[in-house]
DNA sequence: TATTGTTATACTCTATAACTATA
DNA sequence: TATAGTTATAGAGTATAACAATA
């Protein structure tokens, strides 16, 4: 099963070097998971990256402007973000003017966090790209029900 | 569409919050390849921590297994990974007894790369281990039809 | 005593520039 | 001049510890 031990370059010319043999390596679900969700989060930076909104800080936007009000580490760890992390995310959210963080009146320690006028134009304009991104994927994918197809196989592995 | 805008606690009694509104965070495709991958890459680095072997590391001595004498360049650049990075990587494989960089005959600046023997002993018992950690993925995935389905709906997407 | 937000810090992964020795 | 390996370095992303204010 293994190639030959030794290898040389072949004398019958400069040709390019033979491919290399991938198969083992292209199948391992982790790695063809993490070629695909590399390739999908490429997508959306390249989109994305006019309107200077990361992958997170979007998903933190869609979610403050569902759940207006909610502490930081209520939207953090939805998220799977450590709220030590966060406190830097949001604040930059904040300085865009996108976000508030406004004291919570009934726990003086927390921050209801709520999208500004202008976040929630922002997000608006956010989510039109967005929408035409996943087109584009779905249209990739072939067709509406390859991607919830393959949204309910991603959802067996979590 | 919008919840309302405010949001204080329920006067009825000190119950826990309300879960958050997440639809849609979670239909984004990006959103959840990047969590099944993390799922299945935690796995793997659990499954795998006892022999101190990062996934990177499994999958460049499966590519010297099944390409011996390669140069480092052609095995880096088919992962993924930067020559630059790549040194520190196959320099730790080496230091650990399992990868030889043998100076090229035909090119003295390259690296032939190979798999010790102890190197071929260590990756068959990384693979039997990668073997029983494929099965538990295509279980939860519901049989081998789907995990094919996956990889092939995965490809559509690179 | 526990939790919220915060700071500081560290570790991994990834990316680029520049060097050397070869080609 | 271009390429292979290397070093140094910088930037993300992520992880933990510890602190002040509050619960």
């Amino acid at each position: 099963m293994t190639m030959s031990r030794a290898r040389k370059s072949s004398p019958s010319g400069p040709e390019a070097d033979a491919a290399l043999k991938t198969d083992a390596t292209t199948s391992i679900v982790g790695y063809r998971l993490r070629r695909a969700q590399l390739s999908v989060f490429q997508k959306f930076i390249a989109v994305f990256e006019e309107l200077k909104l990361r992958p997170a800080d979007y998903s933190v936007l869609v979610l403050i402007d569902d759940n207006p009000g909610r502490k930081q580490t209520e939207i953090a760890e939805v998220l799977g973000i450590k709220r030590a992390n966060f406190v830097t995310l949001v604040h930059g959210l904040e300085q865009r003017g996108l976000v508030e963080r406004i004291p919570s009146l009934e726990d003086k320690r927390a921050n209801a966090l709520h999208l500004t006028t202008a976040g929630q134009n922002f997000l608006r304009l956010a989510k039109s790209r967005h929408r035409a991104l996943e087109d584009e994927i779905v249209t990739q994918l072939g067709g509406t029900e390859a991607r919830a197809l393959l949204l309910a196989l991603l959802d067996r592995l979590i």
